[in-house]
DNA sequence: TAACCGTGTCTTTTT
DNA sequence: GACACGGTTA
């Protein structure tokens, strides 16, 4: 332990030797924060701190798995596997499967995620017959969600007169009707939605004192990550279960918190010192991932914002290059430039892809990116977007598997009820909805009592409602001594579904089947895997929750090596030698639905901050002049963000001339300019923003620091031909790796490549014109 | 009841 | 350009 210690500086040291209390680490970006935290709960185990009695809340189950596995090595792997750490999400979704039965849910309760609650809200707005177009079923999501968030229950909807009338003026009086009937509705199909797993732990351990109790001595020591972007739901939470012992490590960044959006309530972070006594505060300014450079000018842009802690970020790390700034004039032209850029980059430093990533503000931006990299036979992984789970065949079969496990659960039955199809339509379906909101059970119970209600279906219809009862009810009695895989590879068949698969022989068809396949291999994987796990069964069920409580990045199968794409919300506290940051335009980033107070503002402009601080040695930034948006191609101004960063972390490497002769500004269509739009914005530091139109002096400038190259848009600076004397046999010197032999020369012009045996750093392939080879006699 | 087509909305970010 | 939804037809 000591010498793990050892590593630690000064700042690091102190919180993580504290045993006992309330503490705050405020850490700044690339600070050593998880290192704290990692360390931190192994020096607490070392202190004979039991592990059953430590909880570690963190922001994704991947840096879960990872700090567990790091801990492993200190503490040995049988005392970590006792920890209780994950997401808010999947450790309070085990903590209620305990205890359920308190709540009138059972314990093998459904997780819904957003599309199952979407389409629930969907349908009780035309069950009511509301106007679809007032009553937006995504909006009504979110507005439940928010109130569920704040902890604000139906009840509490009623007697809050503020909200009512919120409701009321946006022409939507029946809120409270549709909020009341979609808790009602989840009751009864017994399921939770993302935001009920800590609503109904606050209810839990609200309404139960010894069940507070049982937790509080359970979890005497707790740990938060990412404090930042904690709701108030989960304040509470932590709250209550810190309340009797007061052990608690709360770390987080205010410059780093991007989830308002889903209710993330800075103040938790802002007033954490109010909450309990004798807080200790620690602040970690020291940051080791990035260069100077990159350091420097994040905290130019972060300066910006007005509200935030009192912090210092700062590094011993060398200046670096300077920011890279690309304006291209498509999207597919910025996708062209990212990809040359990358493997130019791998040619010179002689970088693996995973080295790289190129982060962006929406998902609808990968497909830019994904079609350069492929063109270059560039393998990358896309993260997030509509993930594997969230694919319509994996989800129907898994809608299956959720019915197996809990028949109660109405969206996975309207899911598969009739798919493939089996003669069961929307008609008999809504009369079964209705029966059931009738009695006040579930739809399978319905179709279980069909003789007993008086329901107008057909005899044909009732018997393939039997046949389906049936068939699931089979499926139930082998899910009893089958293990997951083998049980899902029988539905699949026996559903018809396979079958419905195969039929369609188109390359998307063939991807769905491939998807299937796919989905049995990771259940396979899950069996495997829980086979060593303590107290666990292996069973379906476990792996439904795991699959529901799946962030995006946790579909990691990733050791092998790929370039990363994924949204800046999903790099945090990521961290990647070279960073490409694309779209960098208004509208798109900062987002126009996110222009319009100081507060959405700071947000996006925290999360520019996130971004740039993601880059280990190299940043880019690029920006199109007009892209694809809604199948539509708009213009595009290069993004406010870019002029915020002091111009002297800044390299521009569009050609000025074209920057002169074209400018920003369309012509409408009779040719002529719009006179107001060629107004420079005001520039922040008094710097003129150079990304619009550079003064005589930064020209002069800019072509000191880089001769101003012909080279077209799309490809980055031009160096000095390769030497075409070079061939096999010869032995060369590099000025980074040192001395070595030719072992072949190949490819023409750009491209000619040397293959190099160097005496110490083994076999590698140099494009020549960037690798600087002395040859040696 | 199933299959087809046209229409409108949407994309900001996620557990 | 993708998807959900409503309306129409066989």
């Amino acid at each position: 332990m000591e010498d793990y210690i050892a590593e630690l500086n000064d700042a690091q040291r102190a919180p993580t030797l504290q045993v006992d209390g309330a503490m705050i680490v405020i850490a700044g970006a690339g600070s050593g924060k998880t290192r704290v935290l990692t360390y931190r709960i192994a020096y607490l185990m070392y202190k004979g701190v039991d592990s059953f009695n430590i909880l570690a809340l963190t922001f994704t189950n991947k840096a879960a798995r990872e700090m567990k596995a790091r801990i492993a090595k200190i503490v040995g792997a049988s005392e970590a596997k006792n920890l209780w750490m994950g997401t808010f999400h999947s450790i309070f979704a085990k903590l209620l499967r305990y205890e359920a039965d308190k709540l009138g849910y059972p314990s093998n309760f459904t997780i819904y995620d957003t599309q199952d609650s979407q389409r629930l809200i969907s349908s009780i707005i035309k069950e009511m017959g509301l106007d679809k177009d007032i009553y937006k079923y995504k909006q009504i999501q979110s507005r439940i969600s928010s109130y569920k968030n704040s902890l604000i229950t139906v009840k509490a909807y009623y007697q809050n007169a503020e909200l009512m009338e919120a409701d009321a003026m946006a022409k939507r009086p029946r809120m409270g009707e549709i909020y009341e009937a979609y808790m009602d509705r989840c009751f009864k199909a017994g399921a939770m939605d993302f935001d009920d797993l800590l609503l109904k732990t606050n209810e839990l351990l609200n309404r139960f004192p010894e069940v507070l109790a049982k937790y509080q001595d359970r979890f005497r020591y707790i740990l938060v990550d990412e404090y930042q972007d904690t709701n108030h739901s989960q304040y509470l939470i932590v709250r209550a279960l810190s309340d009797k012992f007061q052990n608690i490590c709360v770390v987080g960044d205010d410059a780093q918190s991007i989830y308002a959006f889903r209710g993330a309530n800075i103040n938790n972070i802002l007033n954490f010192q109010k909450d309990y006594d004798n807080v200790q505060m620690y602040r970690l300014e020291q940051n080791y991932r990035s260069t100077r450079n990159i350091v420097e000018a994040a905290n130019s842009i972060i300066d910006k914002n007005k509200t935030k802690l009192d912090k210092v970020v700062w590094t011993a790390n060398e200046y670096g290059p300077k920011i890279k700034v690309n304006r291209l004039i498509t999207d597919a032209d910025e996708g062209r430039y990212v990809a040359s850029s990358i493997f130019e980059n791998q040619m010179e430093h002689q970088l693996d892809n995973g080295k790289f990533a190129i982060l962006y503000r929406t998902n609808a931006q990968s497909r830019a990116m994904e079609d350069a990299l492929r063109k270059r036979g560039i393998p990358y992984r896309i993260y997030g977007g509509l993930s594997f789970y969230q694919r319509k065949e994996v989800k129907d079969l898994l809608g299956y598997l959720r019915l197996i496990v809990n028949p109660k659960d109405e969206e996975a039955l309207k899911r598969v009820i009739n798919y493939p199809a089996r003669g069961i339509g929307h008609a008999t379906v809504d009369k079964l909805i209705v029966a059931a909101n009738h009695y006040g059970r579930s739809i399978f119970e319905v179709i279980e009592h069909l003789d007993r209600i008086n329901l107008k279906i057909n005899s044909g219809t009732k018997t393939r409602l039997e046949n389906f009862m049936n068939m699931i009810k089979s499926f139930q009695v082998s899910n009893q001594t089958m293990d997951a895989f083998a049980l899902t590879e029988m539905v699949a068949k026996q559903t018809g579904l396979v079958q419905e698969l195969k039929k369609d022989s188109t390359p998307e068809g063939v991807a769905r089947m491939e998807n299937i396949e796919e989905l049995l291999n990771g259940i396979r994987d899950f069996v495997e895997g829980q086979k060593e796990v303590v107290d666990s069964t292996g069973g379906l069920s476990e792996f439904l929750e795991d699959v529901a409580l799946a962030t995006d990045m946790d579909m990691d199968k990733g050791d092998d090596d790929r370039v990363a794409l994924m949204t800046i919300h999903l790099a945090k506290g990521l961290e990647f030698p070279y960073v490409y940051i694309v779209g960098m335009e208004e509208d798109l980033f900062p987002s126009g639905m996110s222009m319009n107070t100081r507060s959405e503002l700071e947000e996006e402009r925290r999360l520019f901050y996130v971004a740039l601080t993601r880059a280990e040695t190299q940043a880019y930034l690029t920006y199109a002049q007009s892209r694809y948006r809604w199948g539509k191609l708009v213009d595009a101004e290069p993004s406010r963000f870019i002029e915020e960063i002091d111009d002297q972390y800044l390299e521009y490497i569009t050609p000025i001339e074209t920057r002169r002769y074209k400018p920003l500004v369309d012509k409408d269509i009779f040719g002529e300019v719009d006179k107001s739009k060629l107004r420079l914005k005001k520039p922040i530091s008094g710097t003129p923003p150079l990304a619009h139109k550079p003064t005589e002096e930064q020209l002069r400038k800019l072509r000191k620091l880089r001769p101003v190259s012909n080279a077209p848009s799309g490809s980055t600076r031009i160096t000095s031909t390769p030497s075409d004397n070079l061939a096999a046999g010869m032995r060369v010197e590099h000025m980074r790796f040192g001395l070595g032999k030719i072992v072949r020369v190949e490819g023409m012009g750009q491209d000619r490549k040397a293959e190099i045996n160097f005496d110490n750093g083994g076999l590698k392939k140099l494009l020549l014109r960037f690798a600087k080879l002395k040859v040696i006699e």
